[in-house]
DNA sequence: ATATTATACCTCGTGATATGATGTATATCG
DNA sequence: CGATATACATCATATCACGAGGTATAATAT
């Protein structure tokens, strides 16, 4: 999938990821990778660019020897979400525009 | 609009507002307006990526003394609007998932 | 007459950001 | 014991939207 159409999705998929169950970084990947494919390098940009914002807090923990840190969204999260989707209703008719034509 | 959620649009909006009838710069600008806003250096760097992939050609003409540069658009720019639908429908995957959730 | 607005083009610098390459460390499995 | 999975992080690079600034002519307002 073009990289300039994932741009404006690409930090809303990992906050839905996150949304109903706190997740850390590694399982975020598969599970998202059903839907859109993203690497290491890009999705841990995102969660610290999240975190700066206070979309996102941090909790580390260790799981067998190793660390996760684990990612709970915010208030500013769950805006992020809701206003993606009236972000969308513009797209929308941009789409419009661009079938009609 | 966000300009991220934007970056995916731009350049098929613009080889849309040219696909039935060529057109100029100052031009698309005014009839994408009601569609989305773009300033002229966003179109102007457009138009250049899309000449320079060959997605679009020029032609400039005299009108009132003043230059206008025509763009008319090629069988390759008419491939680029074809397969932002097909991305389309992968983006609308990735929205179901956002709503879902 | 002169100032402003509309028409029409262009370029440069900056900031945002996706991604490959690369690195570190532990656990598990063949 | 070597490969793979788990789990994190950083850096350099390329792409791109956009504001700021620039040039020039025609039409309209003051």
């Amino acid at each position: 999938m073009d990289a300039q159409l994932k741009r404006g999705v690409l930090d809303v998929c990992v906050l839905t990821a996150i949304k109903n169950e706190d997740s850390y970084g590694y399982k975020i990947i598969k599970d998202l990778k059903p839907i859109l494919e993203l690497s290491e390098s890009t999705l841990y940009t995102i969660l610290k660019r999240l975190e700066d914002a206070k979309m996102l807090e941090v909790k580390v923990e260790l799981h067998e020897n190793r660390v996760r840190k684990y990612y709970h969204i915010t208030v500013e999260g769950l805006k992020r979400i809701r206003d993606f989707k009236n972000e969308w209703a513009e797209l929308m008719t941009i789409y419009s525009f661009i079938v009609r034509e």
